[in-house]
DNA sequence: ATTCACGATGAGAATCGTTGTCAAATGTGG
DNA sequence: CCACATTTGACAACGATTCTCATCGTGAAT
C-alpha cells in the first residue's frame, strides 16, 4: 500500500526543541550544528533524533534543505528571507542575490505540472571580475582554499 | 601571491581516460561510476584518482557538478543539454523542465556583478498531484522509498 | 637522449556525515 | 489506567570522499 490513514506525527520535546532551534536563525545549519546547539543550551538530543527530525520536517515541507559545497545537508526554517548566491569557482567569493523573476518563474513551471507547495533551490558558479581579469593574464589561481567572502547583496 | 604564472595541468593518460567516459554520456555520474565504468571497459585508473580529476575539471569548469539527493557528487561534460527537474518530496516523482527565463535571469544577474563563464543549477521540490490530493484526503504518504520515475517533458 | 624537479598516480588507511539496530522511554486512543 | 505504536538514544555499521606516501610520468633544461 502506499498511503496509510494519517496518524499524524507525535509532538516531543526533542521535536520541538529542534523546531525552535531552526526558527533561531535565519542560516543553513547542519544537523550537526543543531546539535551541537541544543547541547550547549543545556538541552539533551541523540544526534541520530536531529537527523531523524530533521529529516522528517523536510519532507513535511517545514524546512528547506540544501547540500552545503562540502557534503553536509543543511537546514533552515522555511520561512526566511529567500536568495541565492553567485560564487566565484576560484576563489570561493559569494555574492547574495534576490530576484523576483525566478522565484515567479519557478513558481509557474511546477504549477503548470500540478505540483503544489513547492520549494527550490538554485546556486550559481563562475569567475569573479578579479579572477577573471587573473586569467586572461595567463595566471592561474591554483585552488587558494581561502575561506569563502559572503558579499551580501539585494 | 595569489596567483602564479601558469603551468597547465599535465596530460595523462588517467586524465583522457575520464573525459573519454564523461564525455560519452549525456547524464550525471557519480565517480564511482566512472571508475567502474573504466575498470569495465579496461581501463585501469584509481579510484582516488577519479575524484581528483573530476575536482580537478570541475574547478576549471570543464564540467558541471551537483549532489546528488543521496549526497554524491555526479559529474555532466558542460554542453549536453541543459535542463531542470521537478521532483516531489512525498513520492519522487520527477519532471524535466527548461526554460529560457531562468537561464537568462542567471546569466544576467551573475553579469551584474561582474561574474564570467557563469553556470547554474537549480532544482524544485514539491507535491505532486497526485500526493497532493492524497493529502487533501487525509491519508499521508510515509515515504513509500518508491524508485523515482523520471517524466521527461520540454 | 639524459637528467631533474615536481606534478600525478595508486593502494590502502583514515575521516566523517549519515543511517541502521534494538531495547527502553513516551505519547495516544480507548 | 492499559495496550500499543512511535520515538528516542547509545553505539555500531556504512559509504563516499580525502589523506598518506612511495613510486611513476611529464615537461623543461642540458
Ligand atoms: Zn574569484
Ligand atoms: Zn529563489
Ligand atoms: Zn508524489
Ligand atoms: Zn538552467
Amino acid at each position: 500500500m502506499t498511503g496509510q490513514a494519517g496518524t499524524a506525527r507525535r509532538p516531543t520535546r526533542q521535536r520541538a526543541a529542534i523546531a525552535r532551534a531552526l526558527s533561531g536563525s535565519a542560516e543553513f545549519r547542519s544537523a550537526q550544528e543543531i546539535h551541537a546547539d541544543l547541547a550547549g543550551s543545556g538541552t539533551r538530543v541523540g544526534l541520530a533524533t536531529v537527523y531523524r527530525n530533521l529529516q522528517a520536517m523536510a519532507t513535511d515541507g517545514e524546512v528547506d534543505v540544501i547540500r552545503s559545497p562540502d557534503g553536509e545537508s543543511v537546514y533552515r526554517s522555511c520561512s526566511t528571507d529567500h536568495h541565492h548566491h553567485v560564487v566565484c569557482r576560484s576563489c570561493g567569493l559569494a555574492v547574495e542575490v534576490t530576484g523576483d523573476a525566478v522565484e515567479r518563474w519557478a513558481e509557474a513551471v511546477a504549477a503548470a505540472h500540478g505540483f503544489t507547495q513547492v520549494r527550490h533551490t538554485m546556486e550559481m558558479e563562475g569567475l569573479c571580475p578579479a579572477c577573471t581579469s587573473s586569467r586572461q593574464r595567463g595566471t592561474v589561481v591554483r585552488r587558494p582554499t581561502q575561506a569563502p567572502r559572503r558579499v551580501v547583496d539585494g
